[in-house]
DNA sequence: AACGGGAGCAACCGCCTTCTA
DNA sequence: ATAGAAGGCGGTTGCTCCCGT
């Protein structure tokens, strides 16, 4: 079947948007909403077509749009999600609150995909393009562990992805996991930091679990001490999703550290919370917009994990423990092996 | 001061998915 | 069930600015 193509181009203007166009379409949307974007143009009196509309709108025009610079956190929270999601800008950007995912696109493209290239690890795949590169000292043995934690990330990201596809019915909204939100339950789902996801999602939406009826995962997660990246603060979900809130760095610093007496880290107690979900799976598998929270909860429960949250309490509907699996260890190290190496190639190191 | 090259980013293009009649 | 419309997404382009020569 053919396409038609969005909008008559004859006669509509293209490049560059000037600030009265900016100005005709804000007014038309604060006053009407976007509605169709197809019919907008004409009614704002605009000479555009919809589509480049559309893009003025969500990559500029929107007020919840943050500009400026990508903090260091950001910044770490995209390589993260890069290497979990790929190149799915716009489920990595529900994850950077006021960040468009074609800002975040430009930052991979223009700034970290080529300092990843430059320090021996492929961009893609984010394994390391040769293991000579870290020959030296203790590191040839984290690259023949980056390089098995890549691979073994691989193939499940792979299984991943696949899930994610089908979870599209209703793909997330901007930041649906966050502040924007009234709606307590929205609340409470947003709270939730990691759980068996999968499973739940393997019962929940398909219906093949025969626990899929009243799925309730009580999660309790923890911050790992040993862990130097401040992305690690996770206190702060009240409300929002809590992983990005750029006030966590502050947090971290005034965190304090936790170790026994033979010098282990041990989790903070006072920054670890404990919450139930409860997904009902007759209103999940007719709600489009519970689909989509799950969906977030799976980006979600992974960088979770890859940030060191431990996730120390995990039981299933009927109360009973399934325990913790070196699953959550291995992604954990994983990450933070490209992390401590990114980290430790500071933006004046020669390297960049 | 002029020029060239690279970086950064806004915007476009085309494909894919979802919705709806 | 199907076709067309609409929206969403990721890749790419091209313009502008900056910096070094």
């Amino acid at each position: 079947m053919g396409r038609s193509p969005c909008c008559d181009k004859v006669g509509l203007k293209k490049g560059p948007w000037t600030p009265e166009e900016d100005q005709k379409l804000l007014a038309y949307i604060e006053e009407h909403g976007h509605g169709s974007w197809r019919a907008l143009p004409a009614r704002a009196g605009l000479q555009r077509c919809g589509k480049s509309c559309r893009l003025r709108w969500t990559n500029y025009l929107r007020p919840d749009i943050k500009r400026g610079k990508i903090s260091l956190q950001e910044e770490q929270t995209i390589i993260q999600l890069h290497a979990l999601l790929g190149n799915r800008w716009s489920a990595i950007a529900t994850h950077l609150p006021k960040r468009t995912d074609n800002e975040i696109k430009n930052y991979w493209n223009t700034h970290l995909k080529k300092r990843l290239a430059k320090m021996g690890i492929d961009p893609v795949t984010h394994k390391p393009k040769s293991d000579t590169l870290m020959s030296n000292d203790g590191q040839s043995k984290n690259a023949a562990n980056l390089s098995h934690m890549a691979q073994w990330e691989s193939a499940r990201l792979e299984a991943e992805a696949r899930l994610v596809r089908q979870s599209k019915l209703q793909p997330p909204s901007a930041n649906s996991f966050q502040a924007s939100t009234s709606n307590p339950v929205q609340k409470s789902m947003g709270q939730a930091r990691c759980l068996d996801v999968l499973k739940a999602w393997n019962g929940v939406v398909w219906g093949k679990n025969d626990e899929a009826a009243g799925v309730s995962v009580t999660v309790t997660t923890g911050i790992v001490g040993e862990l130097g990246s401040p992305t690690s603060t996770l206190s702060s979900a009240a409300g929002t999703n809590g992983i990005m809130k750029e006030e966590s760095e502050e947090e971290w610093k005034q965190m304090p550290e936790n170790r026994d007496e033979i010098g282990n880290a041990t989790p903070f107690t006072s920054n670890w919370e404990s919450e139930q979900v409860a997904l009902n799976s007759s209103e999940a598998c007719s709600s489009r917009e519970f689909r989509g929270k799950l969906y977030g909860l799976v980006t979600e429960c992974f960088l979770c994990r890859w940030r060191g949250m431990r996730i120390v309490g995990y039981t299933n509907s009927g109360g009973n423990d399934v325990g913790v699996s070196d699953y959550y260890e291995d992604n954990k190290n994983y990450g933070n092996s490209i992390l401590n190496l990114v980290n430790s190639s500071p933006s004046h190191s020669p390297i960049f």
